[in-house]
DNA sequence: GGACTTGTGTGGTTAGACCACACTCTATGC
DNA sequence: GCATAGAGTGTGGTCTAACCACACAAGTCC
Protein backbone atom coordinates (compact mmCIF):
# COMPACT_ATOMS: atom_id res chain seq x y z
CA UNK A 1 0.00 0.00 0.00
CA UNK A 2 2.53 2.55 1.20
CA UNK A 3 5.45 0.63 1.98
CA UNK A 4 6.82 2.26 4.47
CA UNK A 5 6.53 5.94 4.45
CA UNK A 6 7.05 6.32 8.12
CA UNK A 7 8.87 3.74 10.18
CA UNK A 8 11.49 3.21 8.00
CA UNK A 9 13.33 6.78 8.97
CA UNK A 10 12.06 5.71 12.66
CA UNK A 11 13.46 2.31 12.38
CA UNK A 12 10.34 1.12 14.18
CA UNK A 13 8.89 -2.06 13.14
CA UNK A 14 5.10 -1.95 12.48
CA UNK A 15 3.47 -3.74 15.38
CA UNK A 16 5.58 -1.70 17.34
CA UNK A 17 4.13 1.72 15.50
CA UNK A 18 0.17 0.12 16.45
CA UNK A 19 1.55 -0.85 20.24
CA UNK A 20 2.55 2.42 20.49
CA UNK A 21 -1.13 3.51 19.63
CA UNK A 22 -2.45 1.14 21.93
CA UNK A 23 -0.55 2.61 24.74
CA UNK A 24 -1.38 6.16 24.13
CA UNK A 25 -5.24 4.98 23.94
CA UNK A 26 -4.66 3.19 27.32
CA UNK A 27 -2.63 6.62 28.84
CA UNK A 28 -4.97 8.73 27.66
CA UNK A 29 -7.93 6.81 29.05
CA UNK A 30 -9.92 6.34 25.65
CA UNK A 31 -9.67 2.56 26.14
CA UNK A 32 -10.89 1.22 29.71
CA UNK A 33 -10.56 -1.79 31.52
CA UNK A 34 -13.52 -3.82 30.29
CA UNK A 35 -13.29 -1.78 27.25
CA UNK A 36 -12.96 -2.90 23.60
CA UNK A 37 -10.09 -2.61 20.83
CA UNK A 38 -11.51 -1.88 17.14
CA UNK A 39 -11.89 -4.84 15.40
CA UNK A 40 -9.07 -6.37 13.81
CA UNK A 41 -9.26 -5.39 10.69
CA UNK A 42 -10.50 -1.75 11.24
CA UNK A 43 -8.01 -1.19 13.32
CA UNK A 44 -6.07 -2.14 10.56
CA UNK A 45 -7.20 0.09 7.97
CA UNK A 46 -7.68 3.13 10.35
CA UNK A 47 -3.99 3.35 11.14
CA UNK A 48 -3.27 2.05 7.74
CA UNK A 49 -1.19 -1.22 8.25
CA UNK A 50 -2.15 -4.72 7.45
CA UNK A 51 -4.02 -6.61 9.68
CA UNK A 52 -1.02 -8.85 10.02
CA UNK A 53 1.22 -6.16 12.67
CA UNK A 54 -2.05 -5.37 14.26
CA UNK A 55 -2.21 -9.58 15.46
CA UNK A 56 1.12 -9.18 15.87
CA UNK A 57 0.97 -6.31 18.46
CA UNK A 58 -2.05 -7.77 19.94
CA UNK A 59 -0.39 -11.44 20.83
CA UNK A 60 2.36 -8.89 22.50
CA UNK A 61 -0.55 -7.19 24.77
CA UNK A 62 -1.94 -10.48 25.08
CA UNK A 63 1.27 -11.99 26.13
CA UNK A 64 1.66 -9.19 28.90
CA UNK A 65 -2.19 -9.52 30.03
CA UNK A 66 -3.33 -6.86 28.81
CA UNK A 67 -6.01 -7.74 26.35
CA UNK A 68 -7.71 -10.77 26.08
CA UNK A 69 -9.08 -11.95 22.29
CA UNK A 70 -12.88 -13.53 22.18
CA UNK A 71 -14.02 -15.48 19.05
CA UNK A 72 -17.66 -14.51 17.86
CA UNK A 73 -19.98 -12.19 18.61
CA UNK A 74 -21.49 -10.98 21.71
CA UNK A 75 -20.54 -11.11 25.29
CA UNK A 76 -17.35 -12.47 24.91
CA UNK A 77 -16.43 -11.73 21.84
CA UNK A 78 -13.69 -8.84 20.31
CA UNK A 79 -10.57 -7.89 22.14
CA UNK A 80 -10.90 -6.64 25.66
CA UNK A 81 -8.60 -4.85 28.13
CA UNK A 82 -8.26 -6.80 31.22
CA UNK A 83 -5.71 -6.20 33.80
CA UNK A 84 -4.10 -9.87 34.92
CA UNK A 85 -0.24 -9.11 34.81
CA UNK A 86 0.20 -12.35 37.25
CA UNK A 87 -0.25 -15.26 34.94
CA UNK A 88 1.33 -12.95 32.46
CA UNK A 89 4.76 -12.45 34.55
CA UNK A 90 4.17 -15.78 35.41
CA UNK A 91 4.63 -17.47 32.14
CA UNK A 92 7.73 -15.14 30.77
CA UNK A 93 9.26 -16.09 34.59
CA UNK A 94 8.63 -19.43 33.91
CA UNK A 95 10.18 -19.62 30.57
CA UNK A 96 13.05 -17.88 32.06
CA UNK A 97 13.25 -20.51 34.50
CA UNK A 98 13.65 -22.95 31.75
CA UNK A 99 16.64 -21.31 30.29
CA UNK A 100 18.31 -21.61 33.94
CA UNK A 101 18.68 -18.18 33.65
CA UNK A 102 16.58 -17.69 36.98
CA UNK A 103 16.98 -20.42 39.46
CA UNK A 104 14.40 -21.96 41.25
CA UNK A 105 16.06 -21.00 44.61
CA UNK A 106 16.07 -17.36 43.78
CA UNK A 107 12.05 -17.24 42.98
CA UNK A 108 11.37 -19.43 46.23
CA UNK A 109 13.66 -16.93 48.44
CA UNK A 110 11.71 -13.72 46.38
CA UNK A 111 8.68 -15.47 47.57
CA UNK A 112 9.54 -15.67 50.70
CA UNK A 113 10.70 -12.17 50.81
CA UNK A 114 7.57 -10.59 49.93
CA UNK A 115 4.89 -13.12 51.86
CA UNK A 116 6.57 -12.42 54.83
CA UNK A 117 6.66 -8.58 54.83
CA UNK A 118 3.21 -8.59 53.53
CA UNK A 119 2.23 -10.35 56.73
CA UNK A 120 4.09 -8.24 58.57
CA UNK A 121 3.05 -4.89 57.21
CA UNK A 122 -0.52 -5.74 57.00
CA UNK A 123 -3.62 -4.42 59.71
CA UNK A 124 -4.94 -7.18 61.60
CA UNK A 125 -8.24 -6.15 60.67
CA UNK A 126 -7.53 -6.36 57.29
CA UNK A 127 -10.72 -8.25 55.27
CA UNK A 128 -8.21 -10.55 53.36
CA UNK A 129 -7.59 -12.13 56.76
CA UNK A 130 -11.33 -13.18 57.09
CA UNK A 131 -11.34 -14.79 53.97
CA UNK A 132 -7.84 -16.90 54.80
CA UNK A 133 -9.67 -18.10 58.01
CA UNK A 134 -12.94 -19.24 55.81
CA UNK A 135 -10.50 -20.79 53.26
CA UNK A 136 -8.80 -22.87 56.53
CA UNK A 137 -12.02 -24.41 57.21
CA UNK A 138 -12.40 -25.86 54.15
CA UNK A 139 -8.99 -27.23 53.93
CA UNK A 140 -9.78 -28.85 57.11
CA UNK A 141 -12.89 -30.21 55.16
CA UNK A 142 -10.93 -31.51 52.00
CA UNK A 143 -9.00 -34.45 51.73
CA UNK A 144 -8.56 -34.70 48.04
CA UNK A 145 -4.90 -33.19 47.29
CA UNK A 146 -5.74 -31.33 44.33
CA UNK A 147 -8.54 -29.61 46.63
CA UNK A 148 -5.94 -29.07 49.38
CA UNK A 149 -2.86 -27.19 47.30
CA UNK A 150 -5.53 -25.29 45.37
CA UNK A 151 -6.77 -23.95 48.65
CA UNK A 152 -3.48 -23.38 49.95
CA UNK A 153 -2.77 -21.15 46.81
CA UNK A 154 -6.07 -19.28 47.85
CA UNK A 155 -5.13 -18.31 51.00
CA UNK A 156 -1.08 -17.73 50.37
CA UNK A 157 -2.74 -15.41 47.84
CA UNK A 158 -4.88 -13.67 50.49
CA UNK A 159 -2.42 -13.09 52.94
CA UNK A 160 -0.28 -11.31 50.14
CA UNK A 161 -3.06 -8.89 49.20
CA UNK A 162 -3.50 -8.07 52.52
CA UNK A 163 -1.09 -5.69 53.04
CA UNK A 164 -2.73 -4.07 50.22
CA UNK A 165 0.05 -3.38 47.75
CA UNK A 166 -0.90 -4.53 43.74
CA UNK A 167 2.54 -4.73 43.02
CA UNK A 168 3.50 -7.24 45.26
CA UNK A 169 0.48 -9.43 45.18
CA UNK A 170 1.01 -9.56 41.40
CA UNK A 171 4.55 -10.56 41.61
CA UNK A 172 3.38 -12.67 44.55
CA UNK A 173 1.23 -14.62 42.27
CA UNK A 174 3.70 -14.94 38.92
CA UNK A 175 6.14 -16.34 41.29
CA UNK A 176 4.01 -18.54 42.26
CA UNK A 177 2.87 -19.56 38.56
CA UNK A 178 6.56 -19.86 37.59
CA UNK A 179 7.25 -22.97 39.96
CA UNK A 180 4.17 -24.40 40.25
CA UNK A 181 4.57 -27.47 37.73
CA UNK A 182 7.93 -27.90 39.77
CA UNK A 183 6.40 -27.92 43.22
CA UNK A 184 3.00 -30.05 41.77
CA UNK A 185 5.32 -32.42 40.63
CA UNK A 186 7.76 -33.15 43.89
CA UNK A 187 4.20 -32.82 45.88
CA UNK A 188 3.59 -36.59 44.70
CA UNK A 189 6.89 -37.88 46.08
CA UNK A 190 6.31 -36.41 49.54
CA UNK A 191 7.23 -39.49 51.52
CA UNK A 192 3.62 -39.12 53.99
CA UNK A 193 1.10 -36.91 52.33
CA UNK A 194 -1.33 -36.99 55.40
CA UNK A 195 1.24 -35.79 57.91
CA UNK A 196 2.82 -32.90 56.09
CA UNK A 197 -1.03 -31.85 54.95
CA UNK A 198 -1.58 -31.92 59.46
CA UNK A 199 1.67 -29.93 59.77
CA UNK A 200 0.53 -27.30 57.10
CA UNK A 201 -2.48 -27.15 58.05
CA UNK A 202 -1.70 -26.02 61.97
CA UNK A 203 1.64 -23.75 60.66
CA UNK A 204 -1.51 -22.09 58.48
CA UNK A 205 -3.21 -21.26 62.16
CA UNK A 206 -0.25 -20.39 63.74
CA UNK A 207 0.47 -18.05 61.32
CA UNK A 208 -3.25 -16.38 61.35
CA UNK A 209 -2.96 -16.55 65.53
CA UNK A 210 0.22 -13.98 65.22
CA UNK A 211 -1.60 -11.94 62.53
CA UNK A 212 -4.49 -11.50 65.03
CA UNK A 213 -2.05 -10.78 68.25
CA UNK A 214 -0.92 -8.06 65.96
CA UNK A 215 2.29 -9.39 66.03
CA UNK A 216 3.35 -9.12 62.56
CA UNK A 217 7.33 -9.91 63.20
CA UNK A 218 6.32 -13.63 64.23
CA UNK A 219 3.82 -13.74 61.61
CA UNK A 220 6.28 -12.76 58.96
CA UNK A 221 8.94 -15.18 60.91
CA UNK A 222 6.17 -18.30 60.98
CA UNK A 223 5.46 -17.50 57.47
CA UNK A 224 9.18 -17.60 56.18
CA UNK A 225 9.64 -21.02 57.96
CA UNK A 226 6.41 -22.10 56.66
CA UNK A 227 7.36 -21.70 52.37
CA UNK A 228 11.37 -22.70 53.07
CA UNK A 229 9.74 -25.46 54.68
CA UNK A 230 7.76 -26.90 52.54
CA UNK A 231 9.79 -26.15 49.55
CA UNK A 232 12.70 -27.98 51.41
CA UNK A 233 10.65 -31.16 52.00
CA UNK A 234 9.56 -31.12 48.44
CA UNK A 235 13.25 -30.96 47.54
CA UNK A 236 13.42 -27.62 45.93
CA UNK A 237 15.46 -24.23 46.40
CA UNK A 238 18.48 -26.68 46.71
CA UNK A 239 19.72 -24.95 44.13
CA UNK A 240 23.76 -25.32 44.20
CA UNK A 241 25.88 -21.61 44.15
CA UNK A 242 28.18 -22.67 41.76
CA UNK A 243 24.88 -23.21 39.28
CA UNK A 244 24.90 -19.45 39.06
CA UNK A 245 26.31 -17.22 36.80
CA UNK B 1 -3.13 -27.46 4.26
CA UNK B 2 -4.39 -29.35 7.14
CA UNK B 3 -6.92 -26.89 8.48
CA UNK B 4 -7.13 -27.98 12.18
CA UNK B 5 -6.60 -31.84 12.86
CA UNK B 6 -4.60 -31.42 15.92
CA UNK B 7 -5.46 -28.15 17.94
CA UNK B 8 -9.26 -28.08 17.28
CA UNK B 9 -9.58 -30.57 20.12
CA UNK B 10 -7.49 -29.55 22.36
CA UNK B 11 -8.82 -25.64 21.85
CA UNK B 12 -5.27 -24.74 21.58
CA UNK B 13 -4.25 -21.84 18.55
CA UNK B 14 -1.54 -22.76 16.36
CA UNK B 15 1.21 -19.87 17.84
CA UNK B 16 0.68 -21.55 21.14
CA UNK B 17 1.45 -25.31 20.07
CA UNK B 18 4.78 -23.12 18.62
CA UNK B 19 5.22 -21.65 21.57
CA UNK B 20 4.73 -24.97 23.36
CA UNK B 21 7.72 -26.51 20.82
CA UNK B 22 10.49 -23.88 21.61
CA UNK B 23 10.23 -24.19 25.09
CA UNK B 24 10.44 -27.83 25.14
CA UNK B 25 13.18 -27.33 23.48
CA UNK B 26 14.38 -24.89 26.06
CA UNK B 27 13.45 -26.98 28.88
CA UNK B 28 15.73 -30.00 27.03
CA UNK B 29 18.38 -27.80 26.37
CA UNK B 30 18.64 -28.17 23.02
CA UNK B 31 18.55 -24.24 22.49
CA UNK B 32 20.31 -22.64 24.88
CA UNK B 33 21.66 -19.08 25.51
CA UNK B 34 23.06 -17.23 22.52
CA UNK B 35 21.82 -19.91 20.21
CA UNK B 36 19.77 -19.73 17.21
CA UNK B 37 15.92 -19.99 16.56
CA UNK B 38 15.34 -22.68 13.08
CA UNK B 39 14.65 -19.60 10.30
CA UNK B 40 10.67 -18.67 10.36
CA UNK B 41 10.19 -20.29 6.95
CA UNK B 42 11.99 -23.77 8.32
CA UNK B 43 10.13 -23.85 11.47
CA UNK B 44 7.27 -23.49 10.10
CA UNK B 45 7.48 -26.05 7.45
CA UNK B 46 8.70 -28.12 10.50
CA UNK B 47 5.77 -27.98 12.74
CA UNK B 48 3.53 -27.71 9.90
CA UNK B 49 1.90 -24.11 10.72
CA UNK B 50 2.16 -21.44 8.54
CA UNK B 51 4.92 -18.62 8.72
CA UNK B 52 2.39 -16.76 10.34
CA UNK B 53 1.67 -18.27 13.40
CA UNK B 54 5.49 -19.20 13.38
CA UNK B 55 6.15 -15.14 13.74
CA UNK B 56 3.33 -14.39 16.50
CA UNK B 57 4.75 -16.75 18.44
CA UNK B 58 8.08 -15.26 18.52
CA UNK B 59 6.62 -11.50 19.06
CA UNK B 60 5.41 -13.06 22.34
CA UNK B 61 8.74 -14.64 22.90
CA UNK B 62 10.46 -11.29 22.20
CA UNK B 63 8.08 -9.24 24.51
CA UNK B 64 9.23 -11.82 27.51
CA UNK B 65 12.76 -10.71 26.72
CA UNK B 66 13.64 -14.14 25.30
CA UNK B 67 14.99 -13.81 21.67
CA UNK B 68 15.32 -11.08 19.60
CA UNK B 69 15.24 -10.87 15.90
CA UNK B 70 17.49 -9.90 13.71
CA UNK B 71 17.21 -9.12 10.41
CA UNK B 72 20.02 -9.44 7.17
CA UNK B 73 22.60 -12.46 7.82
CA UNK B 74 25.74 -13.40 9.91
CA UNK B 75 26.75 -12.18 13.28
CA UNK B 76 23.10 -10.08 14.32
CA UNK B 77 21.03 -12.30 11.84
CA UNK B 78 18.12 -14.62 12.78
CA UNK B 79 16.21 -14.96 15.98
CA UNK B 80 18.64 -15.85 19.22
CA UNK B 81 17.80 -16.74 22.36
CA UNK B 82 18.66 -14.01 25.11
CA UNK B 83 17.91 -13.29 28.64
CA UNK B 84 16.55 -9.62 29.28
CA UNK B 85 13.56 -10.16 31.49
CA UNK B 86 14.11 -6.69 33.60
CA UNK B 87 13.13 -4.85 30.19
CA UNK B 88 10.90 -7.25 29.18
CA UNK B 89 8.81 -7.55 32.58
CA UNK B 90 9.52 -3.85 32.77
CA UNK B 91 7.46 -3.04 29.57
CA UNK B 92 4.88 -5.12 30.80
CA UNK B 93 4.17 -2.89 34.35
CA UNK B 94 4.13 0.33 32.13
CA UNK B 95 1.57 -0.66 30.42
CA UNK B 96 -0.27 -1.91 33.27
CA UNK B 97 0.57 1.14 35.27
CA UNK B 98 -0.81 2.84 31.81
CA UNK B 99 -4.63 1.75 32.71
CA UNK B 100 -4.11 2.55 36.60
CA UNK B 101 -4.13 -0.70 37.61
CA UNK B 102 -1.05 -0.68 39.37
CA UNK B 103 -0.65 2.74 41.23
CA UNK B 104 2.78 3.76 41.34
CA UNK B 105 3.27 4.49 44.91
CA UNK B 106 3.17 0.85 45.17
CA UNK B 107 6.02 0.60 42.60
CA UNK B 108 7.83 2.66 44.43
CA UNK B 109 6.84 0.53 47.94
CA UNK B 110 8.10 -2.27 46.26
CA UNK B 111 11.03 -1.29 44.90
CA UNK B 112 12.13 -0.03 48.31
CA UNK B 113 11.65 -3.10 49.86
CA UNK B 114 13.70 -5.37 47.29
CA UNK B 115 16.36 -2.86 47.45
CA UNK B 116 16.53 -2.22 51.13
CA UNK B 117 16.71 -5.86 51.01
CA UNK B 118 19.26 -6.45 48.92
CA UNK B 119 21.96 -3.99 50.55
CA UNK B 120 20.76 -5.89 54.14
CA UNK B 121 21.87 -8.95 52.64
CA UNK B 122 24.53 -9.08 50.56
CA UNK B 123 28.30 -9.12 52.20
CA UNK B 124 30.26 -6.40 52.24
CA UNK B 125 32.91 -7.79 49.95
CA UNK B 126 30.66 -8.85 46.93
CA UNK B 127 32.09 -7.30 43.95
CA UNK B 128 29.09 -5.00 43.09
CA UNK B 129 29.56 -2.96 46.05
CA UNK B 130 33.37 -2.10 44.21
CA UNK B 131 31.76 -1.16 41.04
CA UNK B 132 29.32 1.03 43.06
CA UNK B 133 32.02 3.04 44.43
CA UNK B 134 33.34 3.22 41.39
CA UNK B 135 30.11 4.51 39.84
CA UNK B 136 29.79 7.40 42.83
CA UNK B 137 33.39 8.21 41.98
CA UNK B 138 32.01 8.91 38.61
CA UNK B 139 28.99 10.29 39.45
CA UNK B 140 31.11 13.29 41.47
CA UNK B 141 32.91 14.30 38.32
CA UNK B 142 29.74 14.32 35.93
CA UNK B 143 27.64 17.97 36.21
CA UNK B 144 24.98 16.81 33.08
CA UNK B 145 21.82 15.92 34.72
CA UNK B 146 21.50 12.82 32.14
CA UNK B 147 24.59 11.83 33.19
CA UNK B 148 24.03 11.61 36.80
CA UNK B 149 20.57 9.72 36.27
CA UNK B 150 22.23 7.12 33.86
CA UNK B 151 24.97 6.40 36.92
CA UNK B 152 22.02 6.65 39.68
CA UNK B 153 20.75 3.75 37.81
CA UNK B 154 23.61 1.95 37.68
CA UNK B 155 24.50 2.32 41.00
CA UNK B 156 20.72 1.13 42.01
CA UNK B 157 20.92 -1.35 40.24
CA UNK B 158 24.17 -2.82 41.51
CA UNK B 159 23.02 -2.12 44.88
CA UNK B 160 20.30 -4.82 43.79
CA UNK B 161 22.69 -7.75 42.70
CA UNK B 162 24.77 -7.26 45.31
CA UNK B 163 22.61 -9.58 47.38
CA UNK B 164 23.27 -12.31 44.44
CA UNK B 165 19.53 -13.11 44.13
CA UNK B 166 18.67 -12.82 39.85
CA UNK B 167 14.97 -12.47 40.64
CA UNK B 168 15.10 -9.56 43.11
CA UNK B 169 18.04 -7.65 40.79
CA UNK B 170 15.85 -8.38 37.61
CA UNK B 171 12.21 -7.33 39.61
CA UNK B 172 14.30 -4.19 40.75
CA UNK B 173 15.24 -3.37 36.78
CA UNK B 174 11.97 -3.65 36.18
CA UNK B 175 10.60 -1.65 38.38
CA UNK B 176 12.86 1.00 37.79
CA UNK B 177 11.66 0.87 34.08
CA UNK B 178 8.13 1.02 34.52
CA UNK B 179 8.38 3.86 36.27
CA UNK B 180 11.12 5.88 34.50
CA UNK B 181 9.19 7.90 32.31
CA UNK B 182 7.57 9.83 35.07
CA UNK B 183 10.81 9.66 37.49
CA UNK B 184 12.75 11.94 34.14
CA UNK B 185 9.53 13.97 33.77
CA UNK B 186 9.61 15.28 37.25
CA UNK B 187 13.29 15.85 37.72
CA UNK B 188 13.23 18.65 35.48
CA UNK B 189 10.85 20.52 37.89
CA UNK B 190 12.65 19.90 40.85
CA UNK B 191 13.07 23.40 42.49
CA UNK B 192 16.99 23.18 43.16
CA UNK B 193 18.77 20.32 40.69
CA UNK B 194 22.23 21.46 42.13
CA UNK B 195 21.13 20.90 45.89
CA UNK B 196 19.42 17.68 45.25
CA UNK B 197 22.31 16.35 43.31
CA UNK B 198 24.50 16.83 46.25
CA UNK B 199 22.45 15.41 48.68
CA UNK B 200 21.60 11.96 46.79
CA UNK B 201 25.84 11.98 46.41
CA UNK B 202 26.17 12.18 50.15
CA UNK B 203 23.55 9.85 50.73
CA UNK B 204 24.93 7.37 48.18
CA UNK B 205 28.38 7.38 50.15
CA UNK B 206 26.44 6.71 53.32
CA UNK B 207 24.97 3.73 52.23
CA UNK B 208 28.29 2.00 51.25
CA UNK B 209 30.03 3.15 54.41
CA UNK B 210 27.00 1.07 56.11
CA UNK B 211 28.06 -1.78 53.81
CA UNK B 212 31.32 -1.02 54.60
CA UNK B 213 30.53 -1.44 58.45
CA UNK B 214 28.75 -4.99 57.87
CA UNK B 215 26.05 -2.87 59.16
CA UNK B 216 23.03 -4.23 57.01
CA UNK B 217 20.14 -2.82 58.81
CA UNK B 218 21.67 0.58 59.19
CA UNK B 219 22.60 0.10 55.17
CA UNK B 220 18.66 -0.63 54.58
CA UNK B 221 17.38 2.00 56.84
CA UNK B 222 19.51 4.57 54.68
CA UNK B 223 18.20 3.14 51.20
CA UNK B 224 14.70 3.07 52.21
CA UNK B 225 15.19 6.74 53.52
CA UNK B 226 16.78 7.77 50.12
CA UNK B 227 14.29 6.30 47.73
CA UNK B 228 11.44 7.52 49.28
CA UNK B 229 12.86 11.04 49.80
CA UNK B 230 13.66 11.20 45.97
CA UNK B 231 10.08 10.48 44.88
CA UNK B 232 8.67 12.41 47.47
CA UNK B 233 10.61 15.69 46.47
CA UNK B 234 9.85 14.30 42.69
CA UNK B 235 6.08 14.16 43.58
CA UNK B 236 5.64 10.39 42.97
CA UNK B 237 4.08 8.05 45.11
CA UNK B 238 1.47 9.98 46.49
CA UNK B 239 -1.33 8.38 45.19
CA UNK B 240 -4.72 8.71 48.05
CA UNK B 241 -5.28 5.18 49.34
CA UNK B 242 -9.21 5.53 47.89
CA UNK B 243 -7.82 6.07 44.40
CA UNK B 244 -7.46 2.07 44.82
CA UNK B 245 -9.39 -0.72 43.93
C1' DG C 1 44.78 -5.92 -5.09
C1' DG C 2 40.80 -3.23 -4.58
C1' DA C 3 36.09 -1.82 -5.88
C1' DC C 4 31.93 -3.44 -7.75
C1' DT C 5 28.12 -6.73 -8.80
C1' DT C 6 25.50 -10.65 -7.94
C1' DG C 7 23.69 -14.31 -5.09
C1' DT C 8 21.65 -16.08 -0.89
C1' DG C 9 19.36 -16.27 3.45
C1' DT C 10 17.32 -13.69 7.04
C1' DG C 11 13.30 -11.18 9.17
C1' DG C 12 9.42 -7.49 7.89
C1' DT C 13 5.24 -6.52 5.56
C1' DT C 14 1.34 -6.91 2.74
C1' DA C 15 -3.07 -8.56 0.31
C1' DG C 16 -6.54 -11.68 -0.07
C1' DA C 17 -8.80 -15.61 0.92
C1' DC C 18 -11.13 -19.01 3.83
C1' DC C 19 -12.63 -21.14 8.41
C1' DA C 20 -15.00 -21.63 13.04
C1' DC C 21 -17.70 -19.43 16.07
C1' DA C 22 -21.55 -16.88 18.41
C1' DC C 23 -24.88 -14.05 18.09
C1' DT C 24 -29.11 -11.68 15.45
C1' DC C 25 -32.55 -11.46 12.40
C1' DT C 26 -36.10 -13.53 9.51
C1' DA C 27 -38.82 -16.45 7.44
C1' DT C 28 -41.29 -20.84 7.99
C1' DG C 29 -44.44 -24.08 9.90
C1' DC C 30 -47.70 -25.29 13.22
C1' DG D 1 -49.37 -16.15 18.15
C1' DC D 2 -45.32 -18.50 18.85
C1' DA D 3 -41.57 -21.54 18.64
C1' DT D 4 -38.05 -23.16 15.73
C1' DA D 5 -34.98 -23.71 11.78
C1' DG D 6 -32.27 -21.21 8.66
C1' DA D 7 -29.73 -17.32 6.64
C1' DG D 8 -27.01 -13.26 7.69
C1' DT D 9 -23.31 -10.67 10.03
C1' DG D 10 -19.20 -9.65 12.52
C1' DT D 11 -15.59 -11.41 15.23
C1' DG D 12 -10.87 -13.64 15.75
C1' DG D 13 -7.85 -17.69 13.69
C1' DT D 14 -5.27 -19.47 9.95
C1' DC D 15 -3.15 -20.01 5.64
C1' DT D 16 -0.80 -18.86 1.12
C1' DA D 17 2.03 -16.34 -1.95
C1' DA D 18 4.37 -12.71 -2.96
C1' DC D 19 7.50 -8.83 -2.37
C1' DC D 20 10.83 -5.71 0.35
C1' DA D 21 15.09 -4.30 3.07
C1' DC D 22 19.01 -5.84 4.91
C1' DA D 23 23.70 -7.95 5.64
C1' DC D 24 26.91 -10.82 4.41
C1' DA D 25 29.65 -13.94 0.95
C1' DA D 26 31.51 -14.95 -3.30
C1' DG D 27 32.50 -14.09 -7.58
C1' DT D 28 33.87 -10.43 -11.31
C1' DC D 29 35.80 -6.62 -13.44
C1' DC D 30 39.30 -3.16 -13.82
Amino acid sequence: MWSNHINYYLSMRTHELVLGWIEKQLSDGHLVLGGRLPAERALAEQLEVSRTSVREAIRILEAMGLVRAGVGSGKDAGTVVIAEPAMALGAALRLHVATQHLPVADIVETRVLLESWAVSRAKADAPEFGEAARLLDEMDASSAVDDFLALDVAFHLALAEAAGNAVVSTIMGSLREAIEGYAAALTANLPDWESTARRLRSEHRAILEAVNDGDGGRAATLVAAHIEGYYREAGLGQAPAEARP
